[in-house]
DNA sequence: CGCCCTATTGAGGGCCCTCAAAGCTAGTGG
DNA sequence: CCACTAGCTTTGAGGGCCCTCAATAGGGCG
């Protein structure tokens, strides 16, 4: 794959939120990018690792976790292709969480320094990253409410629709309605901080209600608005409009 | 109050974290800052607004929140002097929650227009403000796993560790461990995602184990190596050391 | 003094947890 | 071709953490 195929899923996301004029994007074209696979599970950098590289999400799935005490893993986010999940290690050298794969990934490194380069040569293409880590933030903020405020029912309904809603946003998903995820229910637990158990009881009660399938590998959205309505969704907080 | 001594709080949290030369000193001197009281609970900004200003918190404290459907007021983040909870704003045209006192507080309006203005003038000032803006994110982050894997006591001292960590940085808070904080019971269960009664329960375990003690508008922390220990709490997510 | 907001405590109930076991699918190797 | 294993999913039963409803007490302020 030719360095400019690696930066695809960048252009498409970028354009997704911003504007990229052309001198920016040859800026971004001479990125060193060193692809690298990862197998499910496989951590990318773990808490405490202070990485030179920020990995930019070619293929596959990511998901940045930290452990409390208790032994629990909390899932904070979902990558898809297209992101930096850890830009922010740019500006902050050690990792306050670690970052793995959801199944198999395919994920490009980019040397910090590169990185530093372009953002003082366009500070234009700077405040767009600048601008993706802060709807990250605003989906941690979204995430917060989801599992503070949400019964488990409404809290899966608003996740799945996070995820479908940046899906839709990089063209991962079809008009079929049908999306390839490689999570496991494991993983949703993890992620609202409930247990397996229960997540698996209250994705029946979405397929019972009509408003999805949920097959290991795939998820098939059979009600959009009538998933939002039960996820109390509104996708203002992603921001996908581009300024 | 003149405009360096509105800018001084602010200088004194960046210089918490990063190290600011004299030249970016004089163009944060330049910027315009025009002082507003708030009541408490009142609003800066709500979801919804296009502000053309970002506020820089001068004295008092500032929250985050966001409503959700059932009715529930969730508090995502807390703020303290120096900080600029609003600064995303520059970027992210639309507010995607609300911004309001907890207490009386009052806070500087910067225009975004002088923001972006440094920000051009100056990639190192603005690489501070934008891993400012990681540091809240890793907040957030932390904010998660606090309220979606750990029970009601460990979260409850994990906040009230977080709250007096940032408050030790900027100089908030003496050797005697008193910190003054406008919080109510209710605004700690509207950050934790617990009932107000479950709140009060917990303070008083909390007290009875002799880590602390509150008094409406005074916490006193007694041991603080204890208090973190029960709250399993690790500042390094904070990123408080100087790059 | 009376009002309002906040804090405190009791009692009963529900959402979600833990423990446990069985079914299903895919990959492996004999 | 099929036994075998490992991981994921599904379902049942009982228990605990935290919720809601309710009422009292305390404190600041006009």
């Amino acid at each position: 794959m030719s360095p400019q195929d690696l930066a695809a899923p960048l252009f498409r996301k970028l354009e997704a939120i911003a504007t990229v004029p052309d001198d920016d994007k040859a800026l971004l074209r001479k990125l060193r990018i060193a692809t690298k696979h990862l197998g499910p599970g496989d951590n990318l950098v773990v808490a405490g690792d202070k990485p030179q590289f920020s990995a930019l999400l070619i293929s596959g799935m990511l998901c940045r976790y930290d452990v409390v005490a208790s032994g629990a893993r909390q899932i904070m986010s979902f990558h898809l292709p297209g992101d930096i999940p850890d830009l922010q290690s740019v500006f902050l050298r050690t990792m306050d969480h670690s970052v793995a794969a959801i199944g198999p990934a395919t994920v490009g490194l980019i040397p910090h320094e590169d990185l530093h380069h372009v953002f003082e040569r366009s500070f234009h293409l700077a405040s767009v990253m600048w601008r993706e880590t802060l709807i990250d933030s605003a989906i941690f903020r979204q995430w917060i409410g989801n599992i503070g405020g949400r019964t488990a029912i409404v809290a899966m309904a608003h996740l799945l629709c996070e995820l479908v809603a940046r899906g839709l946003s990089v063209g991962l998903i079809d008009d079929d309605m049908k999306f390839r995820l490689p999570l496991t229910q494991q993983d949703l637990a993890d992620a609202l901080g409930l247990s397996l158990v229960h997540i698996n009881r209250t994705l029946r009660q979405l397929r019972r209600a009509g408003l999805i399938t949920w097959e290991p590998g795939l998820l098939t959205v059979l009600d959009w608005p009538g998933l939002q309505a039960a996820g109390d969704f509104d996708p203002a907080y992603l921001h996908l409009i581009k300024r």
